[in-house]
DNA sequence: TCCAATAGTATCCTTAAGTATACTATCTTA
DNA sequence: TAAGATAGTATACTTAAGGATACTATTGGA
């Protein structure tokens, strides 16, 4: 393992194509589930706006992490993928995953302390 | 390692800590000099505001990644380390910066590929 | 007596991220 | 003949993140 330099940081490089409120939802998305279609996606990921989805798949595919398959169909028909070297992020979003998890748990053991002392 | 459900999705607990323009780098700074003063942090951040600097240290204060000393002095003396249970995201840094270093590398590659295409 | 040093606040402003809503093209099916 | 499905775009709006600048308190030292 590399020693991290500050001045020549590069963890923002990664944190970059995570961040977004929608990002991690969708690769993860199309990490469980493969392929699949924007409505596919639309339908898992309710809560978010059409701009938002094709805005957050451009991205990710400009980063190359992401890619997208136009069939010349009507209606038309479009599938995304995660790509091969995209699959690299996976033990990244693994362990954020499991550190996030453990961290709604140190929070509230946490604020459990907090209202114990309070409560003397 | 835990499967990842996307409907219960955790990266963002991780990646809300983590994001910030500055961030990273104080955190980085913090775990390769260990404890450092205001002043020095920001002698070592050159680009950031004093604002941005206090606003950042508090955030990671109040998530439990950061402690802050306070000496009863004139002029003030306030120091920041990182807690034992900040440590616990260094993984996550180093794996982060790993992979940021490797990505320039693989735009710079397709970039290339790129131009030889346009070339012919 | 006035300046420098430290660790901040307070106020205003700009830019970026995200939301809401309406609109498009084309074909199939009722 | 009109409606519905798909994968978007276009426009206007709101909110959050970040930047610039000025200000504060206290004390030791020139």
């Amino acid at each position: 393992m590399t020693k991290i330099e500050p001045e020549l940081c590069k963890v923002e490089d990664a944190l970059g194509i995570l961040v977004g409120k929608w990002k991690p939802i969708i690769l993860l998305h199309l990490l469980k589930e493969g392929t699949q279609r924007f409505s596919e996606l639309r339908r898992n990921v309710p809560e978010i706006t059409q701009k938002m989805l094709t805005k957050q798949l451009r991205e990710l595919e400009e980063e190359d992490i992401v890619e997208r398959v136009v069939y010349p169909q009507v209606p038309p028909k479009v599938e995304y993928s995660i790509t091969e070297y995209g699959r690299s992020l996976q033990p990244i979003l693994e362990a954020m995953h499991e550190w996030g998890k453990n961290h709604t748990l140190h929070k509230r053991e946490k604020m459990q302390k907090e209202l114990v002392k309070e409560a003397k």
